[in-house]
DNA sequence: GCCCGGTCGTTGCGAACGCAACTCATCCGT
DNA sequence: ACGGATGAGTTGCGTTCGCAACGACCGGGC
């Protein structure tokens, strides 16, 4: 069998399911509490912001978030209700349709960016000194790297 | 506002998201596909097989298995169609159940035991040396103490 | 002994998601 | 230029989950 894996490893790997767990609700409980932002839709507009022309493909989307595609559409769906986000077809390809930031995405964002800032820096970043960050951004990043998509 | 975040904490923290969906994707996909037991049914036997007496009460469970209530309530009840784990009345406290790890639980995790060990060790602590996981682990363990929970 | 606040587990309800099937558009080989 | 394969996005359906309300039960104060 030999699939044993070290105390201290296997240690590791428990507190990061825990961390995360832990934080991640942290987060999107104070996010919806103080803004009645969801966590996806931060993230959707987060995404939007950072993208060029503050729009994007579906499926670009969709991989940025971490959702399916199925999963988006609905989003999109509920965002675009709200107003915060726009559809616009895509001419190049006339498949595609781009998710456009609407002025009141961009207003919402602007109003719930620094209380999530101020949750990840209490819940997580906080609680790192400036090398511990840079250490543990390396080791992630490379067991990102070895887990690079599997398709979806 | 001052609610400036660091890059390196910046990319500690989106590196640690993405990981996190990465590794547990993958895990959860191979799981289900080798073994068609879901990874949230592994959790609860792993739990059960390592508790006293070889069961728990809901709300314990519930807790360390991170789930609502409710949630257990019907994950619990699904187990319980497929046999694989028990409910049994608690007699000090006649308002608790327990609920017991059954026989065919015991064997499928035995079965699925060492393929998610596998999974764990490809997808995440191989890419981790001794010393590195030790690290890692003292780390998330800082964040995990200080965001206790925050009950639910 | 009898309440009354708190706890344990379950249930009704709704929200969010993934998969698979479908539509329509694009791309490529011939 | 045309037909089949591939890709983008949406929709139907089933699954899983959390919240809130509920009923049963415990325990302390009187």
């Amino acid at each position: 069998m030999a699939t044993d894996i070290s105390p201290a490893r296997m240690g590791a790997w428990r507190s990061f399911l825990v961390a995360h767990a832990r934080v991640t609700d942290a987060l999107a409980a104070e996010l919806e509490a103080e803004t009645s932002l969801p966590l996806t839709w931060y993230d959707v507009l987060v995404q939007l912001t950072e993208a060029e022309d503050k729009r994007l493909r579906m499926q670009d989307l969709a991989r940025a978030v971490l959702l399916s595609k199925s999963g988006l559409t609905r989003l999109v769906d509920r965002m675009m209700a709200s107003g915060l986000v726009t559809r616009e077809p895509c001419l190049d390809d006339r498949r595609g349709t781009f998710v456009c930031l609407a002025d009141a995405g961009r207003d919402r964002l602007d109003g719930a960016s620094p209380i999530h800032m101020r949750g990840i820096s209490q819940h997580f970043t906080s609680h790192l000194s400036e090398d511990e960050a840079r250490q543990l951004h390396a080791l992630l990043d490379r067991i990102v790297q070895a887990n690079l998509i599997p398709a979806r």
